[in-house]
DNA sequence: TGCTAAACGAGACGGTACGTCTTGTCTTGCT
DNA sequence: AGCAAGACAAGACGTACCGTCTCGTTTAGCA
C-alpha cells in the first residue's frame, strides 16, 4: 500500500532544469542546494528527500539518460571505435557536462557509494559497448580474441578527458577518427 | 631595495607538512584554509601572503617537484613508454596525489590562470619527454614522423587517471607495460 | 444535519495525552506539532483540524479542566484567601503546567484572540471568586467595601507566577498562608 | 597577553539597535538571529561569538543597563513602595521590555543557566532595593522587622506582570500607588 | 445497499530558521 | 613588513518545523 502524499514529478523537473541553468551559468562550484531550490522553486528538504547531496543531484540532472545504444555495426573496427569515441566525446563535451564533470568527478570519488552508482551507469554501459566492438571485429578476424575492453576503454575515455578537462582548449574536430585510429592499430596485429 | 621583515620560510614548510598530512587524514574536500593554518601553528594571512586560493596551495604542496628527470634512454620505443607510463601511475597514486588530485582538477578546471600553470608544471613537461621518446624511436626507425605527441600523452595519462580515479580500484601492477604496448603498437607501423 | 465522518474522540484524547507526556519530557519549546502527530499516532491535519496553533492545543491540554470550584466558606477572610491562593498555586505547579506555562503564556501574548480565550477561562474566574470571597468579608464587616479584586488578584497570581517561574526553586510550603496573611492585612483596615 | 584581532564594539551596538528595532516592529517570536544579523550588518558568528542563545542577546540587549539606583529615601514607607513599584512598572512597560519579556521569561525558564544571570541581574537589584526600603521604615518604627522581602517583592513585580501581560491593557496609570499602599497596609501592623 | 461527504494516517509541498563551518579580508600586538 | 591570533561579513551546510496539500482509506448519515 502507498501511503502519504506521493511525490511530485514537477519537483525532479524543476530541479533537474535550475541545475542545468545554473550549471551553465556558474559552475559546478557555485552551484548550492539553496540556489537550486530558490531557482526551482522548490524547498531544501523536497531536494535532501530526494538526494543525498549536490554530488547524488547533479549527476542525476545531469549524467541521467547519457545511456548509449546499442552500437550499430559500422562494418568495421576503425568506424566502431570512432562512433564510441565521438559518443563519449559528445557527452563529456556537452555544455553542461562539461562544466559539471571534473568537480562532479571529486566529489564522486570521495563518496564511494555513489561512485559505484557512476560506475554502474556510466562506465559499465561504455564497457560493454566497447566488449562488442571487440568481439565483432574478432569475428571479423581483424584482430585477435585477447584484447581487453577495460584497457582499451580506459585510452579512449582517458584521452578524451584529458584534452577536455585538462589541456583546455576545444578538442581537434578529427580527436574521435585520430584516437581510433590509434587504438586500432595497437590492436590490430593479434598480440 | 627589500623592506620590512623577509618570509620565514618555515611557514612554506609548515603549511606544505600540513597540506599532506590533512590530506592524508580527512581528503581535500574537508581540507580548509583554516584547518591548515590550525595545523601548521601558521596564521591565515601568511597563507593567501603565499598562495591565492586552497587550490593552489595544494597544488603546490603535492604537485611540487614532481618535475620528471630528462628520461634515460631504455633501448626501444616500448621500453621508454613503460618507464614513462610507470612514472605518471607513480606520480598520480602517490598517497597525497590520489587524495588529491580529483579535487584539486576540479578546482584547476574552474581557474583559468591555474590551469595555465598546472598546464606547464605538469602537462607540458611530461609531453616534451614524450616527444624526445618518439623522436629517438622515430630516429632507430621504429616508428614513422607524425605520431602526435599530445595524443599518445592523452592516451597513457587518461587511462591512468581513469583506472585511479573513475574504476576505483588499484589498478593492475602491470598497467604500464600493458598500456605503452598497446600504444607503441598503434605507433609501429609508420602511417 | 449532519454528514460526512464525525470527529473520533480518540484523537483528542490521544493528542492531548501525548502533549502532556511530551511537556514532561522535554518541555514546551521542544514540543511541535510533527512530534505530537507522531507521538499520538495522529496526522497532523487532525490537530490543525482542532486547534489553530500549538499554543492552542497545549492551552486545552493543559488548562483545560482547572475550572475553579465555587469556593466554599471558609469561615473568614484569611483562610478564604489561602484557599484561593492554594488552588492558583496547585494549579500553576502540576508538572505540566509548570513546564508548560513560560512559553504558552509568550504565545498567548502574541495571539490577541487566544489572549481573550486565555483570560476568560482563568483569569476570570479567578477574579469572580475572589469577588466573592471579598464580598463575603464585607459581609461580616472584615473588610470595607472598597477592595479592588482585580488588584488583590493580580497580587495572589502574580506572587506566586514570581516564585515559580522567576525565583526558579520551590516556593515555601507556606507560601499561600503567608500571601494571604499579607494580602488581607492590606484590606482589614477599611480605607 | 591580548593575542588576535579585538572585538569591534560597533558590532555590539549594532546588534543591540537591531534587536530593539526588530522588537518593536515584529516581535520576539519573529525575531531570529538570521534577521539580527541581517539588519545589523553583522556577520551571525559575530552574534554567536558574543552570546549562545537569541535570549541572551536579547537580555542584554533589553534589559542591560536596566539596573536600578540606590533609591533615595522619600521619608515614609509608602513613598518608597510607590517609587520601586514605578520603577518596576518602567522597566517593564517600556516599549521594547513589553514586546520582549513573555517571550524572554519563556525561554529564560528553559535555561537554567541564563536563568541565573537574570536572577542575579534583575530580581535581586530589585529585592535588595526593597530590603533596604524595608529596614528604614523598621528603623522609622513604621513596620516590624519580620517583614520578608522576598514575599513583598514578589507581590509588587507580580501584579505588575499580571497587569502588563495577562491582563493585556494598559494598566490604570496609579497602580504603582495603589499597589504600595496595599502592600505597606499589609506591613504597617508589627506581626 | 449504495452514495456522498468528511475525517482519518501518512507524508510531500514551499518556506524559514537553526547553529556550524568556510572563505577571503582586516586588525591587533609582537618580532 | 612579516608574523600568529583571531574577529569580521557573507553565505552554504544539512536538519527541524511550520502550516498546507494530496493521497488512499474509513466511517458515518441519507437515499
Amino acid at each position: 500500500m502507498n501511503r502519504g502524499r506521493p511525490r511530485d514529478h514537477k519537483v525532479d523537473e524543476a530541479v533537474s532544469e535550475a541545475v542545468r541553468e545554473i550549471l551553465d551559468g556558474v559552475g559546478y562550484q557555485q552551484l548550492s542546494i539553496d540556489r537550486v531550490a530558490a531557482r526551482a522553486g522548490v524547498g531544501k528538504a523536497g531536494i535532501y528527500r530526494r538526494w543525498r547531496s549536490k554530488a547524488e543531484m547533479v549527476f542525476v540532472a545531469v549524467v541521467h539518460g547519457t545511456e548509449i545504444d546499442p552500437p550499430p555495426d559500422r562494418g568495421g573496427l576503425r568506424a566502431d571505435l570512432t562512433a564510441l569515441a565521438e559518443h563519449i566525446l559528445v557527452l563529456l563535451s556537452a555544455p553542461h557536462a562539461r562544466k559539471a564533470l571534473p568537480g562532479l568527478i571529486a566529489d564522486i570519488a570521495a563518496d564511494p557509494e555513489l561512485a559505484t552508482r557512476f560506475a554502474a551507469t556510466f562506465i559499465d554501459r561504455q564497457q560493454d559497448v566497447l566488449t562488442q566492438i571487440l568481439e565483432r571485429a574478432a569475428a571479423r578476424g581483424e584482430i585477435g580474441k585477447g584484447a581487453d575492453p577495460v584497457l582499451v576503454h580506459a585510452q579512449l575515455l582517458g584521452a578524451v578527458f584529458v584534452h577536455l578537462f585538462l589541456l583546455g582548449g576545444t578538442p581537434p574536430s578529427d580527436l574521435p577518427r585520430r584516437l581510433a585510429d590509434a587504438v586500432a592499430a595497437g590492436l590490430d596485429t593479434p598480440e
